[in-house]
DNA sequence: AATCGTTATTCACTAATAGATATAACGAAT
DNA sequence: ATTCGTTATATCTATTAGTGAATAACGATT
């Protein structure tokens, strides 16, 4: 028999990311940014997408390709479509180590919104 | 032999609470205001010793205990002392789960930044 | 060299947040 | 009734964050 005793009212909830001296750089807007660039290859178009100001947006690029060892997106202006947006592959393993994380901690707030006893 | 090849460069970090009907009724500066307010028997004083404005202060316990079930500090004016602040012991019950919670997830960080792959 | 759409950067404006200050309301103790 | 230190609340200011607009810089393609 299953306990069914479950109080709803209250969740655990939470937020993870990856850090790198001082500076968060990876987290869900900026993933999904990543991941936005990589299909439409521009970081305008991307941030319009999201509906992000692209100022904002450069500045997250910039800062995580400074930030981290390796550049995440290579930004390139100029040229026949006035420029590119390239996803590294770093980027990509990236991206895999922060969706693991982030799948391992779903389990991890269903399993502690189960304990909780309050 | 214990593998030695960690990359120090990246962390796993976060952050988690407790919810109650859209509120984070719970973090880690709430819960320290609450135990101060428990020493000390005034919101004022708390504040004042976490060096965090009353009115945020008060704000935070207000909110917590209109959007929780069971009020957690009950605040009474006037008196003797001016006034005193109140911990329940459904507050006590909160921190605990807060603190239970707090510990897991400090494990779950270390693990995962163990794991991280980048 | 002219064109194009992008990257890169600046500036001014706005909204939101935080902080400080001041003061009213309170009620047990005296 | 007066006093006291607190809770409770309003108001103003300073700081910060974010947006939008405007524009310069770029370089492969034509």
């Amino acid at each position: 028999m299953t306990d069914k005793k479950i109080n709803a009212k209250y969740t655990v909830e939470g937020r993870v990311w990856i850090n790198s001296e001082n500076f968060a750089f990876t987290g869900q807007g900026k993933i999904e940014l990543i991941e936005k660039i990589k299909v439409l290859g521009s970081l305008r178009k991307a941030a319009s997408e999201m509906k992000m100001s692209y100022r904002q947006a450069w500045q997250n690029i910039d800062k995580m390709n400074k930030l981290s060892e390796k550049p995440l997106v290579i930004l390139k202006r100029g040229g026949k479509d006035g420029g590119i947006a390239e996803v590294t592959e770093f980027a990509e393993n990236v991206i895999l180590a922060y969706k693991n994380l982030q799948t391992a901690f779903d389990i991890f707030i269903k399993e502690q919104t189960k304990k909780l006893n309050i």
